[in-house]
DNA sequence: AATGAATGAGCATTCATTCAT
DNA sequence: GATGAATGAATGCTCATTCAT
């Protein structure tokens, strides 16, 4: 959808189990907690070879983070096929609230990341991965009619992202009914309330 | 306002400033960046005594956590003299969006803080620290007729967390006008949509 | 004699264990060769001992070099109550060559580091440690007549460390006999050749 | 002058390429600091190209070393053509400051390698680049009736190779009137006080 | 002859924690 | 109450070396 296709078939396999490895761990648990050393043990590979595909563990997190999205444009590829901007709206927070709530450690692990990067470096991390979700979602906003689509988008995104936090901070996995509610609420706010 | 008040003047000095110290170091820091060493340090107070006070580094934070919402609800105290709950809610959302938005580290050292808990202790907090907020805000939200005011609560605290959170990812500190625009948004997202 | 005075007998024991063994290891061995993990383990303590005292292995190796040049101050000590500069500069080859040829590896040792400091760090150790030595002895040479003292210093020190080196090299102890020998030749070529 | 002929013209370019860039940056760095990594991608070959002509990082030093010497045969080479003892002494003297002082790595590296030989390998390296210098040398100083010519001969190594050491430790580039001044010195103390 | 993926031992350093004083 | 010396397990990372191709 905004990333450039990865050929994943053609990772070595050695590659491909690093990387496989450190986005399960990494996803679940504390950047700190997820070392090297276990990243090896669980991909069985010896840790030496991290270190020939990545320069350092920030490298692979960063990774980690791009091949995420590479994965995640596939799941929202179907949005485009959508004409009708409020149905497509619907659709996006159907996906994203699914995906937020089953999986629910995307946000936080970017939020990590971000806090050991410098400023530059996480400003483009966010250009780069996220600020083209945005600006789509903000341009459907717009097309139905709202006063500031930019920053709607944003409190939409704010919203779905903290969902997933707020469940993991209780440590309640969501239910059926949680997630219907949710949709119910979101689509209720967030298109109905346009027209003021 | 929902927790039980703590007689900080009756606190020895040297735990004063170990509380204070860490709480400073903790919301601009990564955790683990945050070393006992160098609260210690910067508290002007041996490590020794850290552990005088506090079983562990975890049992710190967490004392800060209950700290500083404790500070957090001084902040909050005026909302219980608003009457007409439409205008509490406003101004929650104001208060709220100037303490994410400028000091945006609370809710990513909470979310920090709970990958280090086990699921029991992470419930726990979120029930102390963040429950009653919640609790109350939904409150107000049935007041004014919402049908899930328990949902939106959340979607709102969500929101709110969230738009600290992509504020920090972009390095991008909130203008007055983006301020203004968020308020403006989330009224007329979470407050004008009422009556379906 | 140049440097000020360490009062050896106040250090605390795991310090002293720590400086001796390192002084011992780094002056027979590679910088590189003799690993924290060796020093401790030979000197009984705890790696963590040591970053207890010094920030960094660098640290140490200054701290051991700065030692070593306070023991030398005290072997050069009796130099001062010489008068006659002739004498002097006698007892300075005698002194030199007994400890360069015995325990040769304090040049190698700071050659070594000064290899991993920067510019301004090495020539401050080099003025630190060495310049008080080349001042005083350039100031004999001066006053025997010679042509241009400091360079004749600079010399002598460099015939007298690169013999230690030669001797290294050819991992020779040096005899009686050898010692004797470039003392007669020291003597007759740098203190003879006054008068041109 | 010394060594046996090297057909460097015969050799394999990639060989070529890799004892000329180990060469380069084995004068110019630490042993340790320069990987055969490094040398690998400066000198724009694989890394198992390195072993398929050396057995290990210890003998590619070796043969740098060896490569080196072969070189300065051609600097010193015009000493042959010197009948005058005293006239090749002064001679080698210039060269030999000149080159000192201008590229001071060797000796560091010679002692850095030696470092990590054991004391058979070691004597057998200085037997086979530094003694044959040296006996030519002591053979000139034995023509002008010196006393101990072998002991003035390694003192006046000692000495050419301590002044760069020197500079090395001063970071002090040597001047046009340093080396003058050197000179100088050098003439006066080692040639001129031949009859005692 | 030459590549470069993969290994694993080893390194300097960090840090929460203990404990004698 | 408070100190800070001492511990030792763990971490990210380097690097010479091996080996299948």
């Amino acid at each position: 959808m905004f990333l450039l296709p990865l050929e994943n078939n053609d990772l070595k396999p050695t590659l491909r189990r690093i990387l496989d490895t450190a986005e399960k761990l990494f996803l679940s648990n504390d950047y700190h907690l997820v070392s090297l050393n276990l990243i090896s043990k669980k991909a069985g590979v010896s840790k030496g070879a991290i270190f020939h595909y990545f320069a350092s563990k920030e490298d692979l997190a960063l990774a980690v983070i791009k091949n995420m999205f590479h994965k995640l444009d596939e799941q929202y590829s179907e949005l485009f096929e959508i004409k009708d901007p409020r149905k497509a709206l619907e659709k996006f927070i159907e996906i994203s609230l699914f995906l937020g709530l089953t999986e629910n450690g995307l946000s936080r692990f970017l939020l990590q990341i971000s806090g050991r990067l410098d400023a530059e470096k996480s400003k483009k991390m966010f250009q780069e991965v996220l600020e083209p979700y945005l600006q789509h979602i903000a341009k459907l906003f717009a097309e139905i009619g709202v006063d500031h689509p930019y920053y709607r988008a944003k409190l939409l995104f704010a919203a779905l992202d903290g969902i997933g936090m707020y469940h993991f901070l209780e440590r309640k996995q969501a239910t059926a009914k949680d997630i219907q509610n949710y949709f119910e609420e979101l689509v209720s706010i967030y298109l109905e309330s346009t027209n003021k």
